[in-house]
DNA sequence: ATGGCGAGAGGATCTCGA
């Protein structure tokens, strides 16, 4: 089983690269996030054309997170409220930026983690709260099903190795120690890196700035992550980032992560 | 040290991303 995520940066303007992107890796279930569409627009017959199932879960301009899978999922839903009680969810629903779904008894579950603009912020603190949030609702998961797959953009670099220069991490928003025990609680819940099973070089990046010429140079971030249980972690047989669609002209920022399990 | 680029909304120039 393959499972590709991808922050597309809007999944209307990537479209024709994200749809030949699907028909060159035959992934079983490929994970975008940013689609940036309400789901009333979402470009459904582009994926359905090339037998995907689509599920989605969008909003005007910001976020949204969709599964474009080969085989119909199980178990659908969106949103942190659809396994957590509205006390402690709160408004965080109000932005689209969880959904999961089961495959062949593995639960994948897409995020889009809140990017948290600068540290001090109101979406710094917001960004922190919603990883407490998580933790709750992957752990209520974790109750129903042992074979969870976290996928998605984290916003984060858990290591200085994932970032070209972290010199003034301690103070750059997606590496603060804050951020880092955040993501490390979440992970305690029994996830690992399935990337780092293969890898344990730095110098590897699914994100460079559009700015500053940063791919050019390889000046990336390594933010976008598969997570998984010990028995995925088990399976897991390939996690390699795939840096070709970001050549392109007018590309994502981000590419594409796939694990094979 | 700062800003750089790109997308969406809307119809000039903002906000937001990371």
């Amino acid at each position: 089983m393959k499972i590709a995520t991808w922050n597309v940066n809007s999944v209307r303007t990537r479209l024709v690269q994200v749809t030949h992107w699907l028909q060159e890796n035959q992934v079983d279930v490929l994970c975008l996030q940013e689609t940036k569409v309400v789901d009333e627009s979402f470009p459904r017959s582009s994926f359905t054309d090339l037998g995907y199932e689509t599920y989605i879960y969008g909003q005007k301009s910001y976020n949204g997170v969709a599964l474009i899978s080969r085989s119909p999922l199980s178990e659908v839903s969106m949103s942190f409220g659809a396994i957590l009680p509205e006390s402690i969810v709160g408004d965080l629903d109000e932005q689209k930026r969880v959904i999961t779904g089961v495959l062949d008894g593995v639960r994948v579950v897409n995020l889009y983690v809140p990017n948290g603009s600068a540290i001090d912020s109101d979406k710094y603190i917001y960004k922190l709260h919603w990883l407490k949030v998580l933790r709750e609702y992957l752990q209520a998961l974790l109750q129903q099903s042992s074979s969870l797959l976290v996928c998605g953009d984290f916003n984060i670099a858990l290591e200085d190795i994932d970032i070209h220069d972290p010199k003034n991490r301690s103070k750059q928003v997606m590496a603060t120690d804050a951020e880092r025990e955040a993501l490390r609680n979440v992970l305690s819940l029994g996830l690992s890196d399935a990337f780092r099973k293969f890898t344990q070089e730095g110098g590897n990046f699914s994100w460079w700035d559009y700015r500053t010429g940063a791919f050019r140079r390889n000046a990336g971030w390594r933010i976008d992550h598969h997570y998984v249980t010990p028995d995925l972690y088990e399976q897991a047989v390939s996690c390699t980032i795939d840096t070709t669609p970001r050549h392109l002209t007018q590309p994502s920022d981000h590419t594409p992560v796939v694990v094979e399990l």
